[in-house]
DNA sequence: ATCTGTATGTGCGCTGGCACACAGATGGCA
DNA sequence: TGCCATCTGTGTGCCAGCGCACATACAGAT
């Protein structure tokens, strides 16, 4: 497989709030209030930024990361709930009011966020600005996504869900090559690494993937959109409708 | 089994508004503005109060009736995402600023609901006042189920699923009787019927329910709990830590 | 160049839930 | 009273996904 130059983040690439979607459709008065309040922070692969219960402290706008909310059971299997990228922010139970979460959110692909103190989210948020519509219409497409991922809990063979899997987390990346092993696949989505492989194999057989030691690379999307199972379509679509993206797409 | 009087909500029955949790959380100021846009509306079994893209008209406040939301799939089978009875309210899209959702809304027990146009619903919301805040912790408890909803899809049988959806369901009904089929359970929690005769034969058997053509009792409530998977309970503690003041009681 | 830990591939038996088919039970209604 | 739609029980065959055990393959470190 070859090098992937954007697989490991670069420390000196310039950053900058907008990279996140729900920052940049801020008013320029909004965001110039918020901006000394905002901290670039590295976000390295497995990073826990909260375990189910705990208080909130920040909330974490991605750039180019991309964050899963994870649901731990009692003897210690997982499944995801959804997951948060350049599109979303990490930390909607602050605003919500309930300040925590049965969930834990954990760094699924490295790379930079940036947060804001709860107080400052909360302040913000208080002033009843566009900045409450704005999270509210994000936190109605986090409900969608965490509504399909029932359904396909339900319904979808390994193979299926591993599709939507693949294609939320492509979306949320700026190239096709994702950093993942097999075995945090199955976590992810709650099932055995060797039905993650299984059905990785078949993918790859097909030519719509391939992969090699925790390094993925989709080389055809199309072919794996089709194979995916319609859960993935009915979250993009909602997702677009609630945040139809600005013009500036944030990417290079 | 035994006649029971609340099965067939009566039409002469007093019916007040603060028999819905929230409705009963807000000030009296607040509550005076509401009321008298407040419409009590019967909701029979079975009727759809929105369907998958709708463009959402009203926001129902249970007294005494379960609402489903339910995603239905492109080939028919189905999966409920949650569930809302007298603790909360229906077309949270409403004010979240979506308008419509993907999923659909229809009654699983009868009863009655007040219900508040969409207009006024976000008249009241956009006065920024506790209206707001009860809405977004509600919601968050709405989230969580949706959330435990995906957990449970994942990894539990339907034996324990069936429990849990009993204690939800029981949770919001004023006894142990619910009017229920075997074949309409089954596409709430999306599988067989078969699956749920079965399940539910063992629970009869176990002495924990008794059933009989669409009419179940639960008659030993603590059992039911045991053997329901910890999805129950994650979702009871954490609506009652959202919504403190109304702790869904359970039957007695 | 070898070692070693991590990642992936595979085989086997088992079970839960599926699809389909049909039998029995029951209650509402003519 | 008897009919009939609806609801529930059961059986058979099937397969996806599981748990377990182990065989490879590869990458990075020494």
């Amino acid at each position: 497989m070859s090098e992937s130059a954007s697989s490991k983040p670069s420390i000196e690439r310039q950053h900058k709030p907008t990279e996140n979607h729900l920052l940049s459709e801020l008013s320029e008065e909004v965001l110039q209030r918020l901006l000394p309040h905002l901290e670039l922070v590295e976000m390295p692969l497995g990073k826990v930024l909260y375990e189910s219960g705990d208080v909130l402290r920040y909330v974490y706008f991605p750039t180019d990361c991309i964050v899963s909310l994870l649901y731990v059971m009692e003897n210690g299997s997982s499944a995801e709930i959804s997951v948060v990228g350049f599109e979303g922010l990490v930390g909607v139970a602050l605003f919500m009011g309930g300040e925590s979460t049965t969930s834990r959110a954990i760094v699924q692909s490295a790379g930079y966020a940036y947060r804001l103190s709860g107080q400052r989210m909360k302040d913000e948020f208080n002033r009843h600005g566009e900045l409450l519509m704005l999270m509210l219409r994000y936190s109605q497409a986090l409900i969608t996504q965490m509504a399909q991922t029932a359904v396909c809990n339900r319904h979808h063979s390994i193979e299926q869900q591993l599709c939507r899997w693949l294609l939320l987390s492509l979306d949320r990346l700026k190239d096709s090559h994702l950093l993942m092993t097999q075995e945090l696949i199955a976590n992810m989505l709650g099932v055995r690494r060797e039905g993650v492989t299984e059905a990785a194999g078949h993918l790859q057989k097909m030519g719509v993937i391939d992969y090699s030691r925790g390094r993925i690379h989709v080389s055809n999307r199309v072919k794996l959109e089709q194979l995916s199972c319609e859960c993935y379509a009915v979250v993009k679509k909602e997702t677009d409708r609630l945040l139809p993206r600005n013009k500036v797409t944030g990417n290079k």
